[in-house]
Parts: structure tokens; sequence; C-alpha cells
DNA sequence: ATGGCAATCAGAATTATTTTCATTTTAATT
DNA sequence: AATTAAAATGAAAATAATTCTGATTGCCAT
């Protein structure tokens, strides 16, 4: 259970928090946009606004217990942050989303920042591609 | 002038068009908000309503002409399409966008994609960067 | 228990973008 | 050059995603 996490990210430990926290748990490398919790919390007789749905994940995302992501669709999506760093492969076809870590692109990318005179801090990226 | 270009897109060679056009081509490199090129045009006494510029910025968009990159602001951002693909970098510091090439990158994701069993279409790559 | 402050709910507000529809402009044709 | 149909425009309304507001509720240290 995830009391400590919310507990340790300057959070009130609330009911709220807690189901969707255990959601987002048992749903690991899942991907769900804030209505789809929004309906997943309503299937499981959890009545949580929708309001209360985008500000827990915004605090969540600031605490980095989960990561944001904006794929080319409008709405943004969420999932448990494991702390394993990857990058997103989207199938322009099925619109499924494959994670995925290489180390060499990782070292290529601090390579590249440093070539310009940068630290690099983040990064986000994402192929697009199709079965062969 | 950009007409050709605007013909060959399949459209009429209106004003807006041309006038939008035109000054994109004038900022090479340089990324503008819808809100942005409507303020400019304003500025330059081009009086184009804000649906307009939307409007033909989607099918500038379609036709090639001009690409669109979503970055952390919420606005879209676009800029003249010059053919030669780049990615970005961002200053996290100063929010100033550098743009860059690098064949070594370009090679490793389509090798990336391949391992996968999938052929890169495109990707989408942001660096997020600051002062050493 | 209870008092104070944070969290929640529901709905209103905001922001970016798209659509609608009446009017104007373009470009093909006479 | 005038005619006309189709496409483009502007202004305002509509939409979609997300955030804010204000009243109420819930958590927890005393």
């Amino acid at each position: 259970m995830g009391k400590k996490e919310i507990k340790d990210a300057g959070l009130k430990v609330t009911l709220p928090r807690l189901q969707i926290l255990e959601f987002l748990t048992n749903n690991k490398g899942k991907h769900f946009a804030a209505e789809d919790l929004y309906d997943e919390m309503k299937s499981a007789d959890h009545d949580i606004g929708l309001a209360t749905i985008y500000r827990v994940l915004n605090q969540f995302e600031t605490a980095g217990l989960v990561c944001k992501h904006q794929f080319e669709n409008t709405q943004a999506v969420y999932e448990l942050d494991t702390g394993e760093h990857h990058d997103h492969m989207v199938d322009v076809n099925t619109g499924k989303v494959i994670e995925f870590f290489d180390s060499e692109l990782e070292n290529l990318q601090v390579q590249i920042a440093e070539n310009h005179g940068f630290e690099l801090i983040d990064h986000k990226m994402v192929l697009y591609v199709k079965k062969k």
C-alpha cells in the first residue's frame, strides 16, 4: 500500500490518493488519461471527481510518483513512475505504445548536449513506427 | 514569393496565405504560436482572423510547408518546413530552443525500431538541457 | 473529541483550438 | 471585363482538456 509514498511526497493520505495510486501500481507500464482513471475509479465504486483526479495526478507527477506523457493525442496520459527510465515507440497503425530502453541512445544524447555546451537534464523521445 | 507552393498544395492563392507564408519564410528556424502570428500579422497591418491563422497553418502542415511542434508549453508552435529534418534542444532556464541534427542519432533510431521488428516512420525528440 | 488546515466536490472558468455560417474573394469561364 | 460557382474568410459560438473557485468534508495533532 502506498501510504508511505504519499506521506513522503508531503501529501495527506486520503482515500482518493490511495485509490489512484493503488490502481496505477496494479497497472504498471500502462498509460491512462485523466478521464480513463475517472471511469476506472467509477467502475470500482470509487466516486472521485474529475478535478480531483487531475489535481492528484499533478501532485503525484511533481512528487515523482507518476510520469505524464503527451503523445499525439490531445489528452495527456499518466503511468506509474517505476524509476526505470524508458522511451516510447508508437505503432502508427494500431496506436499501441511500446516502452523501451537503449543505453547507447542515452549516452549519445548526453554526448550531443555536451557538444553544444549543455548538460542534459532530461529528454523526451517518441518513435513512430509500423510493422514491417 | 510563395504563390507556387500554395498552388502546388492545392490551395487558392489568397492574401492571408501569402502573408503568413512570407512571414514564416522570412523567419526560418524560428517558432511561432498561432497567436504570435496573429499579432505579427496585425503589426504588419495584415488583419487576419485568428481562426484563419489556425486554418491556414493546418493546411500548410498537411501540405508539408510548415511543421508543428508541441513542446512543454500548452500552445503548439509552427515553423517553416525547410525539408531538412532536425531535432530540438530546450534550455530549461531560458526557454530557448536550439535546433540540431545528428546523423548517428538518426541511424540509431532506425536501428532500435528494427530491433523491435518495426520500420521507423518518424520520430520526435526533445532534449532538455542547461548551460554547464 | 475538536479545531485547524488541507483535500474534495461540483460546477464555473480558462485556454487553445475548431466549427459554423453569413459574407467576400478567387479563379475559371464566358 | 463581367459572371459565377466553389472555396476562403472573419466573427462569434462551440468544443475539449484542464484548472480554478467556494463551499463543504476529512485528516490528524492536540
